[in-house]
DNA sequence: TGTACATCAGTGAACGCGCGTTCACTGATGTAC
DNA sequence: TGTACATCAGTGAACGCGCGTTCACTGATGTAC
């Protein structure tokens, strides 16, 4: 499904309670998270191989967000510590250290389209089509909790060239959203003033759920798909030109 | 409006990271990496008056979460400094760092309350209740991004004792929200499951309005309480027992 | 077939920084006698 | 009315850490002649 994969599986060199198994002959330490990382191993590349580097860059810092749940424990020192180069060779392939990540993001956004595309497949009614893509969206938020906690619920730590519109838009899906409810509007069911007000809305009706669901995953919440269809299902029954009265859809 | 006030216009000397311009009658040293600081210049509290520091501590923290519009800015040492004290003298008030901006924040979501209780004041009909304390919750986020990003947007560095349900949910007002959701079903307008569902319904699209605009501010937002009254009051209107065909509210 | 040389893919060591927190101490202030 | 003493409200100096980034360099590899 994902054109990245993140294998957590992967010898984990990791945390103190863990029996660590590596070859006697790799010189270890123990980095501030106290995981014991290996000092650098890795066979430098080919000539004209150079870009190899970068993708390995891009799998470590993608297995330590996983790993360790947080941007914070994704250093430019642990990152190189992963691939088994040294801090500078990051570098050589990205500008700094905001460019890698935004990278590790953006590659990972890229499964959304696929993944809304599969959602939505063979779905003819309009409203129907929008809550798929909603629901769609949502379990893509909620399965990468860190990439979108990075790209959706921070400052803005990405620099503005990287946050135009544009790659914003197109990372989030938001114009294809926008195309769908302008086909809604256009069949007849719904009746809104806009299809950009309307997408906005459903926009920040997912990423209400998306977001609050993973800073307090504590609360008690209930079941994901369900929430996603009442709250989406009832906006959409409110601007039916033919509601139907007081029906929670999904409950 | 608010209890604890913080005055921009305050002179301002600065973070330690930033450059700094002082009055010349403050007594200037420079640090171990060359720069210039504010030496110590509070008078110690009274004996018995001990408590006075912990409330100059807050107003310090609340003024340089304010001033650089990042928690960042808010560290031990910036605090000390700008209270006049040394670092070691926050910890005779807080037990780390986390417990004082926890309380920061806090103290300015005890306005929310207020804000809200005017905001419903005379108001008969409970879906326009529900529609003001969202519309006023929605303000009070915007009011106070910093403190909503930190309580409501960040991964938990409150520890799970300060994020107790309890405490989490009297700070947000869930319980009273909840309340009114159940007044609206009690009332027989709308047609809802449970006043819980619904209340978290409520809560995920203001949390989504306030989060994507504080995170997304270089969008192209609609008004604020434009959009509000768009995506709630849509939601409400397909609860409805009679529903207002194809109305968008506040259009 | 050998050799000079440019280039690629990095390394090693450091710079300069800020951070939260601890620990031993101090000087003014109130109080008991 | 004076004085020993406990306590309060702090200070000064350091510990130990990780961070992003830079700079001068190096050794293997391919290529031109």
């Amino acid at each position: 499904m994902s054109s990245t994969s993140t294998a957590l599986t992967d010898t984990d060199y990791g945390t103190a309670d863990t029996h660590v198994s590596l070859a006697p002959s790799i010189p270890l330490r123990r980095d501030a998270y106290g995981r014991l990382v290996a000092l650098p191993r890795r066979e430098r590349a080919r000539r004209g191989d150079g870009d190899r580097l970068r993708g390995e860059i891009l799998e470590a810092a993608e297995w330590l967000l996983a790993r360790y749940g947080h941007d914070d424990a994704v250093s430019i020192r642990a990152v190189a510590n992963r691939v088994g180069c040294t801090p500078p060779a990051i570098y050589l392939h990205f500008a700094d250290k905001t460019e890698m990540l935004f990278e590790v993001c953006a590659r990972r956004f890229d499964d959304l389209r696929i993944r809304i595309d599969a959602a939505i497949e063979g779905i003819e009614d309009p409203l129907d089509c929008l809550k798929a893509s909603s629901q769609a969206y949502i379990r893509f938020g909620l399965d990468h909790p860190e990439h979108y906690r990075i790209l959706f619920m921070q400052k803005a730590i990405l620099t503005p060239e990287q946050w135009k519109d544009l790659r914003l838009t197109g990372v989030s899906g938001f114009e294809r959203l926008e195309a769908r409810c302008q086909a809604a509007i256009g069949s007849g069911v719904v009746h809104a003033s806009n299809a950009r007000t309307m997408a906005l809305a459903i926009w920040q009706m997912a990423h209400g759920i998306i977001s609050l669901q993973i800073t307090k995953p504590q609360m008690d919440w209930p079941e994901t798909s369900e929430m996603a269809d009442h709250l989406i299902g009832t906006y959409l029954n409110g601007l039916r030109v033919t509601p139907i009265p007081g029906i929670t859809p999904g409950k």
